[in-house]
DNA sequence: ACAACAGTTGAACAACTGTTCAAGTGTTTT
DNA sequence: AAAACACTTGAACAGTTGTTCAACTGTTGT
């Protein structure tokens, strides 16, 4: 028994637990990075408020602007991060520029988001 | 009428786009600040590592670090935020502290998070 | 009682993020 | 041709975030 603790490279506790531990297998770096990626584009408030915009349909850079009483490019800029992680999508039309979603199940992901919340 | 819906101007001039969006009535900013922190929570790499991990079972502080290779007191600060949060909950037995998941569909979300990724 | 262990905490600091501002593109209207 | 419009873009700036470090609490073992 107490040899075996200076075997032991981690805290004190069960072996039964290291046996569990050492076990499990993790995801690469990479992995992990675009998942945490993924959910900071919609862990940002500005941005949820444009995604909710866009359930309805699709809009124009000026609507939401407006509809959010923000600036043109802070919401361009926004689109932009929106688009880059493929949750919205863009067709030209004349000047304006219109966005929609690009992936239907966003909102299921947010809407589990609402009852975490609710739930508390 | 279809004609003209792809000519018409949708800022400025025409109000037939504006009645659409008027409608919309946005949850207050509380709302979409709480949602926003929900997601920022998971939106890192070392607290999904961290969640990842207690999928498997309840682990203490110790054993996270040494998985992680990170110090305890980094992954200390990630838990707390994560306990704020109400997604991991603690036991104390002795000199350790026993994380596990506080929520069963945590798991969920972040698989669907997943499947965004894998799709693209 | 003392030392080692497991974990927490606050301050400090570098890296990152969101908005603003000013200047730019391209399209439409006059 | 020129002006107005609907955006986009890059730089700058303030605010936020994650990790490290050092000091701390409380428990266990000798």
């Amino acid at each position: 028994m107490s040899h075996e603790k200076t075997k032991m490279p981690l805290c004190g506790a069960h072996e039964a637990h290291h046996e569990i531990i050492d076990r499990i297998n993790l995801p690469d770096d990479e992995h992990f990075f675009e998942l945490a990626e993924f959910f900071s584009v919609i862990g940002d408030s500005t941005r949820i408020k444009i995604l909710y915009l866009l359930f309805e349909g699709e809009m124009c850079v000026c609507d939401i602007s407006e509809k959010l009483s923000m600036s043109m490019s802070a919401i361009s800029h926004q689109l932009r991060v929106l688009k880059n992680s493929r949750l919205v999508k863009y067709r030209k039309e004349g000047k304006s520029v219109l966005y929609s979603l690009d992936d239907d199940h966003v909102k299921t992901i947010i809407n589990m988001g609402v009852d975490h919340i609710n739930e508390h």
